[in-house]
DNA sequence: TTGAAAGCGCTACCAG
DNA sequence: CTGGTAGCGCTTTCAA
């Protein structure tokens, strides 16, 4: 714990006694009023003093006081490793938000870089989440989502490459994406598969499913797959376009929409036609992909909407006894275009 | 009283007074030992018990009644209306979130969607911040800062289009954005410039005051300033290319890369050279920009880094008698490719 | 209609 | 070395 110099003690914050001493009442009026009780009744010349109190000092509650007092929290926790890149992700988010805050839940994100699993779920716990719904950037452990569930958590979800148990799973198989566009290449002729492995580090859990799950479809096929190292940047797609004659491949698997993009410039400077000379499949189906020329072929990911998400949130937390585990596996599938 | 095996559905959160009674000690000592207190000195087999009661129960402190009682958090609010899209918040974002943590702050982002500038304000202060870093998508009032402050918080850092009173901060002059755009394609002999209005309701503050820059810039010059509405779909996008040789338009300011591709595209479509048929110019100079063909020129924007601005807050929230105010202006300047 | 007081979970002071 | 205990700011029951 860092050591903070004491908040201000000559302009010190205001609290509710503060309040109930300039209207000339107790806190326990000052409580109902602010909080428009229905069960008691106040005057209106009393609740006028007490609001002009409050106004007067810029009063304002202490969630952490209430919260304690009232015993749950109402807030939705969503843990961000690193902040989710790409249309992709930003309307999925900006949707959640909204839904939730439609539903009274106070949204916050939590950023816990550098944390493994289990001291993640702790740190998170510490907040008495009602809810927690982690984006699989970082892994959820069965003993995370215990420990999340003992510190009062009424709902844990998780979207991720797998089901975690004890939490409701809604699993984007990863495997399955890299399948989906190994079998695509392989149905479109290609016997040389390259699957980019984007050198980000937080990318690595997806990348490494997804090649593995190209390995799977690649075999006994007779097509082989070879993991391609990419930054994202161009120097490191340059560097890759030039040794591509020498690696005698004839398709490749970029990650997501943003890398295809990239790799697909380099390997057009370099001289390589596409799809003839190289096919290339992106992933995420991002407009990007719709403005490429090519255009460029896809894995769509059918992610859950918002708004659906946050309803499967709502309705876990008001459930009488915990959310029943559930797990549903989101659909992915390959758009074809031009650039495969 | 039963032992409690680790799956138990136990409904009642453990507490320290828990851990205290199954290892036989007082809560003080619980507290002691979970803190590593170095001012007492505990035994060791009174640490391990305590520790392992701690673990069988799962206890998880209470991050609420802890800064409760310690009169303060270390939470650094980062307040986001709008997920900030694209690669150029992105890499900024994670480098805040990451050397923030470093310092030993906890990082939490809160959604504040729907909410005007004062109601926000508030609600960010019901937490108690220590510090909040805005990223003006939601406005920020010197009557905001105000209430932020007395709340407790000790730095209060905008990063908008606009200085705030009160606040430290770093002003994004979109103003200059538009301006610097419209002043580089005259000196490139253009004399009909369209500005990109998107229909993005979270973008309109910016756009309009790029506008406005663009305005000005273009006033006595002889050059026309024409705002043009567009959404981020190739629909609207071909749409307003279908329509553009009547508007008689030699250049167009796409507000940032991203609408660029878009609109570049819809034009290269309709058979308009770039840059002989039409200039284009976008905004913040990310891969996509450098990745198109012809190669894009943008504006770039001189954004402080995330390491940097994670030591002002901590500088900030450590000074002896709170921040003392400042406003940097951040540079911007156009990187001259081939679409101008 | 209002007030007094208990107590949420935690830490820090002061006795033993 | 360890335990008792006060009190952080708030809500809510009970009493006046």
């Amino acid at each position: 714990m860092n050591h903070l110099p004491e908040q201000s003690a000559d302009r010190s914050v205001p609290t509710s006694a503060d309040v109930a001493r300039l209207a000339g009442v107790s806190r326990a009026t000052v409580s109902y009023v602010l909080n428009n009780t229905s069960a008691v009744r106040i005057s209106e010349p009393t609740r006028r003093k007490v609001r002009e109190a409050a106004e007067s000092l810029g009063y304002v509650p202490h969630a952490a006081a209430r919260s304690l007092r009232a015993g749950h929290t109402s807030i939705v926790l969503l843990p961000t490793a690193r902040v989710p890149s790409g249309a992709f992700f930003g309307r999925f988010f900006t949707e959640l938000h909204e839904a939730l805050r439609r539903l009274d839940y106070t949204v916050v994100q939590y950023g816990s870089l550098g944390l493994g699993p289990d001291e993640a779920a702790r740190a998170w716990a510490e907040l008495r989440p009602v809810a927690v719904v982690s984006f699989g950037e970082i892994a959820l452990t069965p003993h995370g989502v215990n420990v999340l569930k003992r510190s009062g958590a009424r709902a844990v979800v998780t979207l991720g490459p797998e089901c975690v148990e004890g939490a409701h799973s809604l699993v984007m198989d990863q495997r399955g994406i890299g399948a989906r566009a190994v079998e695509h290449l392989i149905g479109r002729g290609c016997r040389n598969i390259g699957v980019v492995q984007p050198e980000e580090p937080a990318l690595a859990p997806f990348s490494a499913l997804r090649l593995a799950g190209a390995r799977t479809a690649a075999d006994g096929t007779g097509a082989r797959v070879e993991p391609l190292a990419l930054a994202c940047d161009e120097k490191s797609a340059a560097a890759l376009a030039a040794r591509w004659r020498g690696l005698g491949l004839d398709a490749v698997f970029a990650h997501d929409d943003e890398y295809a993009m990239l790799l697909m410039r380099a390997l057009q400077d370099e001289g390589i036609r596409i799809p003839e000379g190289t096919a290339v499949v992106g992933c995420d189906d991002t407009l990007i992909g719709r403005l490429l020329r090519p255009r460029l072929s896809t894995v769509h990911i059918d992610l859950v909407t918002g708004q659906q998400l946050a309803e499967l949130v709502d309705r876990a937390v008001r459930a009488p006894d915990g959310t029943g585990e559930q797990h549903d596996v989101m659909e992915t599938w390959v758009v074809h275009r031009e650039s495969s």
